[in-house]
RNA sequence: GCUGCUGUAGCUCAGUGGUAGAGCGCGUCAUUGGUAAUGACGAGGUCGGGAGUUCAAUUCUCCCUAGCAGCACCA
């Protein structure tokens, strides 16, 4: 017999070979039927898979909503691939893992017919229903390895025989039985049967092509993706989620709030409107402030280099594919052949500030007694990214960065993070951010330096989060293994939105690799020559993408200080347009952005369209503002309104423009 | 760059092998109204670009290009 301990304290015994379905059966009918799995000395397993001695027993039902929705979805991605190959016989099935909120199946599609679209989604759904519906038996099973690869080269599943092959020698797979007539390589936990799962509560997404094993060089699959969740109602609420989160789309509110375009023959690169620009000319103000007080000095380098210069940084070996090259010629000018000859040399748009950066560090003598010197530059840096990773702002092939270098002793590189810490913490917080994580991506395996100074500046990046107080779960604290760049590991800062979703935003690297490629010294106390630290650093990362995440961020609703237009004065009848172009006449004296809307629309038509709009305050002026020298301040987002004194207006606004870091 | 989908008026989108439609927006006129759409009339499109099939292509086929979703990439 073996000790079952239940959660409330409880103790059962229960025969050798028996199962946590076999408890729930013991303890009453309504849990048997409601038990998903098992968790077993904290270990989530099949129901049906017997004890292996005493442990510890809690039963999962739908209420462990986490557990539940791992499973569920984890069966659903089992049940798509089987709906799958039950259409179309000869698809290859590879792998469907679960994902944050529903899961996928990587497939190939049969040779000869071509990779599944989203024409061919309701018909696996329909087959997905029928399986649930049918309510086969989910069943473990255990396989050598060596039986499992030719079972696996025998049904033709070449990629499935890869994998099987590549697990450990001798080790004892396991296979899932749908039923008896398919089956699926995997390690469970799974449901019971398939009738677990409701029918209502899954949709077939999309489809897309994903790589095998996620390398480009290997054969591109078939991802279909669905969302999954425990019933009809939780479907409905996670549908409503993303139908919210396209309404935050910066793509979209831009083009409705007239901020920006972009257009076919400058794709990747932004035009931006004077409504847009006056969002990003208040950003870069802020950020030139909190440089200036950050010890920064402000620099600007030039656009185009000289390819040999991006040869010494290493750029021009690692990255020149991503580059925008410039011929040193003058074009061809006749009618007739090539406009550039080809033997000129070349010159590069620069990809990024820093190699212009130690240029500047390197006029003169300096030293040590100088550093550190930190420079910034509001850089603008063209990337020549691959078309399909073009997406809105968020990542283009022209941008600006919040930029800057610091160039210090090996002494300060600790203190030098540890106060960039405290300045982006209070950036982030200034803009209305309340929580971010801090990660360290320690060395890639392809990389630029020795080993010995890569365990000296990751430990120095620990080092400086830990002395700003910051090395916490409070602030997400982890380390990413090989996510560094190619010359210095770094940390990484990742906001959260409003709506949870997280972004990766600031940055510091601690390079002790471009100092002594491009020959950067200072003279030390001693009087020799001595090589520099390079912290690279940005808080923006690029004003692009900063912006599109603040418009998602606030759907659009930005706070006062950054609002393209911040007011809006509307009379309701033309009467009293003389009066509303004093109220405007007062609000710009003030320095806010403001309008008059004088047009010949009535009041309703004007409040709904800047509200659509976002302007923050809407300003309503009638017979009775003008008589008694008042407005109607309406809110974005209140219905009701607040009626004061012209003054008491121009201080309310002037007050809420006013950037956070100068209140 | 790879896979799938898409490209029709300023915007959102219908539609068709016989050279196009709606709503909003825009213009004109009327209307002077109290907090999310006043009404009427009007202008506006080489149906992303190129080639092919056809008597005829916005529609069918191919190529290119851009966008969307994902993958890969992201110094």
């Amino acid at each position: 017999m073996y000790t079952i301990s239940l959660p409330d304290g409880s103790q059962r015994e229960m025969p050798v070979g028996s199962t946590p379905a076999d408890v729930a059966a013991a303890i009453g009918p309504g849990l048997a039927k409601a038990a998903l799995a098992a968790r077993v000395d904290g270990e989530v397993r099949d129901l049906g898979r017997p004890f292996e001695g005493d442990a510890e027993l809690a039963l999962i039902t739908s209420r462990d909503e986490e557990d539940a929705l791992e499973l569920a979805r984890h069966d659903f991605a089992h049940v798509l691939a089987e709906a799958v190959q039950a259409i179309w016989p000869g698809t290859q099935i590879t792998f469907g893992p679960s994902t944050d909120d529903g899961f996928y199946y990587d497939v190939m599609a049969p040779e000869g017919r071509d990779p599944f679209g989203m024409d061919d989604l309701p018909k696996i759904e329909e087959k997905m229903r029928e399986i649930i519906k049918a309510d086969k038996p989910l069943r473990r099973e255990a396989w050598s390895r060596q039986a499992l690869i030719d079972k696996w080269k025998a049904d033709g599943e070449t990629f499935k025989a890869e994998w099987a092959a590549e697990l450990p020698e001798g080790e004892e797979l396991t296979v899932y039985w749908s039923g008896d007539d398919w089956m699926d390589m995997c390690r469970g936990p799974h449901l019971p049967s398939t009738g677990k799962l409701d029918p209502a509560a899954f949709k077939l997404m999309r489809v897309a092509g994903a790589y095998w094993r996620g390398d480009q060089a290997n054969a591109q699959l078939t991802r279909i993706y669905g969302t999954g969740w425990l019933n009809k109602k939780q479907l409905a609420a996670h549908l409503h989620r993303l139908e919210e989160a396209g309404k935050r789309d910066h793509r979209k509110l831009g083009r409705e709030m007239d901020l920006f375009h972009l257009q076919e023959e400058a794709h990747g690169s932004v035009f931006w409107h004077p409504k847009g620009y006056k969002i990003w000319r208040e950003l870069e103000a802020y950020m030139r402030r909190a440089m200036d007080g950050g010890g920064y000095e402000e620099i600007k380098t030039p656009q185009v280099m000289d390819a040999r210069q991006w040869e010494k940084s290493g750029h021009w070996g690692k990255y020149r594919e991503n580059m925008f090259v410039i011929p040193d010629e003058v074009p061809n000018v006749e009618d007739e052949g090539p406009v550039i000859s080809g033997d000129a040399d070349w010159m590069a748009l620069k990809p990024m500030n820093c190699p212009a950066h130690v240029q500047v560090f390197k006029q003169g003598i300096t030293s040590y007694r100088d550093l550190p010197i930190r420079l910034g530059e509001m850089g603008c840096c063209h990337r020549n990214e691959p078309h399909g990773a073009l997406h809105g702002l968020m990542r283009v092939r022209q941008f600006t960065q919040d930029d800057g270098h610091i160039f210090c002793t090996e002494d300060q590189v600790v203190e030098e993070t540890r106060k960039f810490c405290q300045l982006a913490a209070r950036v982030y917080a200034d803009l209305g951010f309340e929580k971010f994580a801090i990660k360290l991506a320690t060395r890639p395996e392809q990389r630029f330096g020795s080993d010995a100074d890569w365990d000296k500046a990751e430990q120095e990046l620990r080092d400086a989060v830990a002395d700003a107080g910051m090395a916490t779960e409070e602030f997400g604290w982890e380390e990413l293994p090989g996510e560094g760049a190619f010359y210095a590991p770094k940390l990484e800062w990742h906001l959260t939105d409003a709506i949870g979703r997280t972004w990766q935003v600031g940055t510091i690297q601690s390079d002790r690799v471009l100092p002594e490629r491009l020959d950067a010294t200072y003279v030390g106390e001693d009087g020799g020559r001595h090589r520099p630290v390079m912290l690279h650093r940005a808080i923006f990362g690029s004003y692009e993408r900063f912006i599109g995440i603040l418009i998602e961020n606030y759907a659009g609703k930005l706070p006062v200080w950054l609002a393209p237009t911040q007011a809006v004065v509307a009379p309701i009848v033309s009467d009293i347009d003389g009066y509303a172009s004093e109220v405007l006449g007062r609000l710009e004296a003030a320095g806010i952005r403001c309008e008059a809307d004088l047009r010949n629309e009535k009041i309703n038509y004007k409040v709904r369209e800047h509200s659509l709009k976002k302007v923050p305050h809407l300003l309503v002026v009638g017979k009775r503002e003008q008589e008694e020298g008042t407005v109607a301040i309406r809110t974005l987002g209140q219905k009701d309104q607040r009626v004061m004194s012209l003054d008491e207006a121009v201080a309310l606004l002037t007050a809420e423009a006013t950037a956070p870091d100068l209140r």
